[in-house]
DNA sequence: TCTGGGGTCCTAGGACCC
DNA sequence: TCTGGGGTCCTAGGACCC
């Protein structure tokens, strides 16, 4: 299938590619920043995450001769020993992870003034006013690479093409250490063969809702009829046999505006479990702190507080309180959580793995509101 | 296998208002 | 007596991402 023939569902504007967007993707970040600090650790199977000590937990990442075996990011540290008893695993340094984030980001800001940070170890950049065609933006693409590896010893993987997710899906297909371009004609023949859950935002579970009308691959989608989709998949189907089909649906306006942070939260997994509620409180009271911290340094307010408890059998509940107004007291969260905890009071508190607070509905405090707190 | 922690976005129902 | 319609905000849960 071509761009030509799929003119029925675009409209003009969304048949228009005029902008050249390169995704980084570093690869196997924390993993590979431990592998540079610690040589002998090079040609092991490295896990990042988890508590080496009791193995539990979950691997945050794994080098990928830790992927040989089958171990990949979010599996359970026990499994992972399961498929190599022999695996190193490290709990991480993340501040140190930080850093090395920050000196990459900072290389990058030099290729292109229009940036988007999408992560610790991802990002995109704009080189619609950098470069003029796809080739230099390949030259520069090998020239970032090149800088990011003689500065930080680090290798990544670029996707380029007209869209970001198109770019994003690009850096995809070729790791690690991949350059991979996708130029608007060739959008067609480079995504069809490729695995439906490619697509960011396509996980298990709707892999599984497509894979009953045999649809598996981009291509076995973009053919599914038009009238079809929105019925059957609503909204969400729509959006990713667009996406599929090449679609442009990125808006241009605010593709590389940094969005306002929507919540703040914290959770802790308890792996001793505590037996009364004074000892869950000292606990409870900290999130709070570190949140309020938090929130104090960006300048922000709340109006929701949000509960979440989780029981040892994974039972997962979440309780939620709106204030009537934008608001920056620590008093207020704890009373709010209090008061939402209540309705656990009957339970035991032994059979509580976590405990989780999030404030949300921020908002940033501006300087005559500063005033006015600073007033009262 | 026994499942972290920090987020975002979406859906669906109910309350409430005009 | 059998009950509109749209908009917005709130809450709970779930999928997904890194």
């Amino acid at each position: 299938m071509t761009l030509a023939n799929q003119e029925v569902y675009f409209s003009e504007k969304e048949q228009t590619f005029d902008s050249i967007i390169l995704y980084m993707d570093l690869d196997a970040f924390f993993a590979a920043v431990e592998m540079r600090e610690n040589p002998e650790l090079s040609d092991v199977p490295l896990v990042v995450g988890g508590n080496p000590k009791t193995k539990q937990g979950v691997v945050s990442t794994c080098n990928y001769e830790a992927r040989k075996y089958g171990i990949h990011s979010g599996m359970p540290i026990n499994q992972a020993l399961q498929l190599c008893p022999h695996l190193t695993m490290i709990r991480g340094s993340f501040k140190l992870y930080n850093e090395v984030s920050k000196s990459i980001m900072k290389i990058l800001e030099y290729y292109s003034p229009t940036m988007k940070v999408a992560g610790n170890d991802e990002a995109y950049l704009d080189l619609t006013e950098v470069v003029s065609d796809y080739e230099e933006a390949r030259t520069l693409a090998v020239e970032l690479k090149d800088d990011i590896y003689a500065t930080e010893r680090l290798t990544c993987s670029i996707g380029i093409a007209p869209t970001k997710i198109l770019a994003k899906i690009a850096s995809e297909t070729d790791k690690p250490d991949g350059l991979v371009i996708v130029k608007p004609l060739e959008i067609a023949d480079f995504m069809n063969p490729l695995k439906i859950t490619i697509i960011p935002g396509v996980g298990k579970k709707s892999a599984e809702l497509f894979s009953k009308d045999k649809i598996f691959t981009c291509g076995d989608l973009a053919k599914f009829p038009y009238q079809l989709i929105h019925q059957k998949f609503g909204k969400y189907g729509l959006k990713t046999w667009k996406l599929v089909r090449g679609y442009n649906t990125e808006k241009t306006e605010d593709k590389f505006l940094n969005s306002e942070r929507k919540s703040i939260s914290e959770e802790r997994t308890f792996f001793e479990r505590y037996k009364t509620w004074e000892e869950m409180w000292i606990q409870i009271d900290s999130t709070i702190d570190t949140i309020i911290a938090r929130m104090k340094v960006k300048h922000m307010s709340y109006k929701t507080i949000t509960l979440k408890i989780r029981f040892k059998n994974f039972e997962t509940y979440t309780r939620a309180h709106s204030l009537s107004s934008y608001n920056t007291s620590e008093k207020h969260v704890r009373t709010v959580v209090q008061k939402l905890l209540e309705e656990f009071e009957n339970k035991k508190p032994e059979d509580i793995r976590l405990v989780g607070v999030k404030i949300s509905n921020l908002r940033k405090i501006d300087n005559s509101q500063k005033t006015l707190t600073q007033f009262f």
